[in-house]
RNA sequence: GCCCGAGUGGCGGAAUUGGCAGACGCGACGGAUUCAAAAUCCGUUGGUGCUUACGCACCGUGAGGGUUCAAGUCCCUCCUCGGGCACCA
């Protein structure tokens, strides 16, 4: 067998066109587009983007209308990183600009704003980097990020335009984390922080790996600081309980609950054996007390020290000494592997006496329920799993499994579970957990109990890029807050960027500034030096874009009732725990305080699924040039002769399918990888949207990215693809607009039947297309439409006007230039949406298919008001049909009008 | 391991309540136009087989089974991929 020699050429990732058309020369290897073909949106695009600028189109007036219609729809403001928009940011904003033009065409007050979430690491690491100020970085970013949204033509109030670092934003930031402070939601605790000795700073989670600095692999430690938190789990029901009505993808409501992780159960308490003190343990499963034959502490819990005999000290420590060592991620990488130690003490079963062995071990965590144990090995496949290694009994309670086999943790009849007063036996779990609950409050021993995986949220960074806290500190230590008429307190200038050398955090540097007075009493003070996340900026902005300039009030009460709530929010799913959490946790605050009306902040959201990198295909070659098919490839290494193999990329024609796999054109054995990646720097497979911009227009991007398919699934970029969607909106155009001339081709003709329905078809297609936020097939019908109209012979204006308004959403700069060329004045924005009518729908005859036994065998043309039995009779004479039916008893005859006629024979 | 979501042509994807699977777009092929190309326009395009032809038959929505006159859609079992959680007592 020859050998096939594989192309030398490694690249290329994906096809860059990079280069606007017009310019294009003969020598491009690409194709040679002349600049005539087609229509001019390098020019109509700027002209109509001053012009919505300069009249103040999209402006949402202040005043709030009496008894209008109101929609908010509302995108997740970006955070306007240096590298600028990726393709990623229109999705979702065309999504929600479609929206917000079509809505206004309805006639109804529309809110579409956008703002800037600046604050954050990146800009800080920037300026440790180039000692630039941060706010510098973040005022160029933001200028790029607007510059780059308007030529995307989005229809924002640019005027409510909210930045996050902007003074008279964040002093309203720190105004509602006083709220919290008062209302006791807001306390201190000494929490662990990562802090790097080598880089002189705290790092966030996400900047330490393994314990060691993801800049430069130094060691970390947590250390203990002084930390500001927020009492989340306080709402912890309230955000359970209001998933419920909210119009959010089932899969992120469900993230959340999973995250707040609430569970029912009992604490029981156990008292200790030569120790006066007792031990509280928090279980589910209370009805599995009498099978509980050890316990387990978590390593940090403070009665290990105290339980613990001086024979088995030694020991204890040293587990102890090393559980602390090991990261977070380290025991959990350990998973299903246990360890633990014996203290030596003992504990007494309330319900029967029994003194049980208490050990120590990591598998028990500290962050939840008490951070102690009761083990029942016969029903809980961890217990188990220890129980087994260590040797310790296991007693079954529950029957339906095989305890000597496995733990067994479903329902069934209790066994063994009785002492002089209360007799699990025989009953199943839901019954026993409620006799033995009773038992034990009656006793004294315990309580019903209710517990939650979700934590206080950690809410200060050892930063400088992020808003101060308005506290200040007497010199006893006493923490003060900074009056609400003193706000903001505005971040001071660093003059370096240095790391400060200490945990404490780079404000800390600043005398001038840290040194202050207590405002009541005039006493020296100092201020706090933490900063907030970069998440409390986004947890209310969209509460300032109703009323963005008020110096008095977070938000005018009278213009929050009306705007809220936001009636369409859509952003990443990245965001489907933390921010939509932190976002619902301050709303609630907010609610309690009498700030906002709604309990809610975002009624229905809805996430833009990935726009992943073009399609690649994939083969190995190894070290001697020979393919090797993805089958026996592993980790870059061919698993049968374990030499090393390369990536190659192939073109599309290279490749052919066989069965389910991609093989080689000339090689049907070899399999190649074919699946499209998350696009990234490294990969070489990024779409820049200024170019597309630049080479198609700012339509075709809205529009490619609409047409590309369902808004929340993750799909690949195609420039083919990109091209087909440009070739409509050229067809678009020349629809109406004479090539040559550059005149409307309309005419005043009454148009047709068969135009009006076309017409009508394509609205009713488009309006509820957009209303189900389906984009890609409303471009679809909209595109049927243009292949329809081709062939009129003429083009009445009174069907033209209409469709030029479906395509305005899509494609609102095309629109408004064909609207103005078919001779209006004003923009039309604000234009009304065409309505359909459900008797120009109709057709007067209809097609049907004839099956016979399930099987078409005919289609029949029928008039659209014919009655059964015409139709059967119609039916039978298709000359297909009747050779089918053709001496065979007919059984049953099925009809469903307008559909399917079926004859069932014997 | 647990919880979601998804598997449809060469590709992206369509398909109210079960009612003609493959809309629309890309790609490919053929043709018109052109000195030639590009652009544009027209036509064909799920697979297999049969037919001089109009056409006809069979197969086909991850796999297998079921319900039904009729299944991409409903039910059961399983496989694969994507996402989330993961010693949560």
């Amino acid at each position: 067998m020859d050998t096939l020699r594989p192309p030398t050429r490694i690249l290329p990732l994906h096809r860059s066109r990079t280069t606007p058309f017009c310019c294009a020369t003969p020598t491009d290897q690409r194709p040679i587009r002349s600049a005539d073909m087609a229509y001019p949106f390098h020019e109509i695009e700027p002209k109509w983007q001053e012009h919505w600028e300069e009249h103040q189109t999209f402006r949402t007036p202040d005043e709030i209308p009496d008894d209008e219609e109101k929609v908010y729809v509302l995108d997740m403001f970006p955070y306007p990183s240096g590298s600028g928009l990726h393709v990623g940011h229109p999705e979702g904003y065309t999504a929600t600009d479609i929206v917000a033009r079509y809505k206004r065409m309805q006639g109804v007050n529309v809110l579409h704003p956008i703002g800037w979430d600046a604050f954050g690491l990146p800009a800080e690491q920037y300026a440790l980097k180039t000692n630039t100020h941060p706010r510098e970085t973040t005022r160029e970013n933001i200028n790029q990020f607007r510059e780059q949204l308007k030529r995307l033509g989005f229809s924002y109030d640019w005027q409510r335009e909210v930045n996050t670092t902007d003074p008279d934003y964040y002093k309203w930031t720190q105004w509602i984390f006083l709220k919290l402070y008062e209302k006791g939601l807001a306390y201190q605790s000494e929490e662990p922080v990562w802090w790097c000795e080598e880089l002189g700073t705290v790092l966030a989670n996400e900047e330490v790996i393994d314990g060691k600095s993801e800049r430069g692999g130094y060691p970390c430690e947590r250390v203990p600081m002084r930390q500001w938190v927020l009492k989340i789990t306080e709402y912890a029901d309230r955000l359970l309980e209001g998933l419920d009505d909210l119009d959010w993808p089932e899969s992120t409501k469900e993230m959340q609950r999973n995250w707040i992780g609430r569970s029912e159960g009992a604490n029981v308490h156990f008292d200790l054996v030569g120790v006066d003190d007792s031990l509280d343990v928090y279980t589910t499963r209370p009805d599995t007390l009498f099978g509980a034959t050890y316990m387990v502490l978590a390593p940090e819990h403070n009665l290990v020290d105290e339980i613990t005999t001086d024979q088995h000290r030694a020991e204890v420590e040293a587990y102890c000494e090393e559980a602390r060592r090991k990261s977070e991620r380290e025991r959990k990488a350990q998973k299903g592997e246990k360890t633990g130690v014996f203290t030596g003490g003992y504990a007494v079963n309330p319900v029967n006496g029994e003194e049980i062995p208490v050990w120590v071990a990591d598998y028990v965590l500290t962050s939840y329920g008490t951070g102690a144990i009761m083990a029942v090995p016969a029903h809980d496949e961890r217990d188990y799993a220890f129980a087994e290694k260590f040797g310790l009994p296991i007693r079954e309670v529950v029957e339906g499994g095989n305890v000597t086999e496995e733990a067994y943790t479903d329902d069934g009849p209790h066994v063994n579970s009785a002492n002089e007063d209360v007799s699990l036996n025989g009953l199943h779990n839901d019954e026993a957990i409620d006799a033995i609950v009773e038992w034990l409050e009656e006793k004294g021993r315990g309580e019903r109990s209710v517990n939650y995986q979700l934590q206080d949220w950690l809410f200060s960074r050892q930063r400088y890029w992020g808003e101060p806290f308005p506290i200040v500190f007497t010199e006893d230590g006493e923490d003060k807050p900074v009056p609400e008429e003193e706000l903001p307190v505005t971040l001071p200038d660093l003059e370096t960027f240095e790391p400060s050398g200490t945990p404490e955090g780079p404000l800390s540097t600043i005398e001038d500034w840290v040194n202050t007075t207590d405002p009541k009493t005039g006493e020296p003070a100092k201020r706090e030096t933490n900063t907030m996340p970069q998440w409390a900026g986004s947890c209310w902005y969209y509460l300032r874009f109703i009323d963005p300039e008020n110096d008095d009030q977070l938000v005018d009460p009278e213009k929050e009732q009306y705007w809220m709530p936001v009636d369409l929010y859509v952003g990443g799913s990245e965001h489907a725990v933390l921010h939509l959490l932190y976002a619902r946790f301050w709303h609630k605050v907010l609610y309690d305080a009498g700030v906002v009306s709604t309990k809610e902040p975002f009624q229905t959201l809805v996430h833009q699924g990935m726009i992943l990198g073009e399609k690649e295909y994939t083969a190995f070659v190894d070290e001697d040039g020979q393919y090797v098919s993805v089958e026996h490839v592993e980790g870059g290494v061919d698993t049968r002769t374990g030499k090393e193999v390369e990536r190659t990329e192939l073109d599309e024609d290279e490749v052919e399918k066989d069965g389910d796999v991609f093989v080689l054109n000339d090689r049907p054995d070899v399999r190649v990888n074919a699946r499209s990646h998350k696009m990234s720097k490294s990969r070489g497979n990024v779409i820049n949207p200024d170019d597309v911009v630049d080479e198609y227009g700012a339509d075709t991007l809205r529009l490619y990215e609409m047409f590309m398919g369902p808004l929340e699934q993750d799909k690949p970029w195609s420039t083919d693809d990109v091209e087909g969607v440009h070739r409509f909106l050229n067809r678009a155009w020349r629809l109406l607009i004479d090539d040559d001339s550059g005149e409307p081709t309309v005419t005043d003709d009454d148009p047709s039947r068969d135009q009006l329905r076309e017409l009508h078809q394509t609205i009713e297609a488009v309006t509820t297309d957009i209303e189900n936020l389906d984009f890609n097939t409303a471009i679809a019908a909209m595109m049927e439409f243009v292949n329809a109209a081709n062939k009129w012979d003429t083009m009445p204006r009174a069907t033209a006007e209409p469709f030029v308004l479906l395509l305005s959403p899509f494609a609102p700069h095309l629109a408004e230039e064909l609207w103005a060329r078919l001779g209006h004045d004003d923009s039309l924005a604000h234009e009304d949406w065409p309505e359909y009518e459900e008797e120009l729908l109709q057709r007067e005859v209809v097609e049907m298919a004839v099956q016979v036994n399930g099987t078409v065998r005919g289609t029949i043309e029928v008039d659209a008001d014919a009655d059964e039995d015409d139709v059967l009779t119609s039916a039978k004479e298709d000359e297909n049909v009747a050779r089918h039916l053709d001496g065979k008893d007919t059984q049953r005859e099925i009809y469903v009008p307008g559909q399917i006629v079926n004859f069932v024979t014997g």
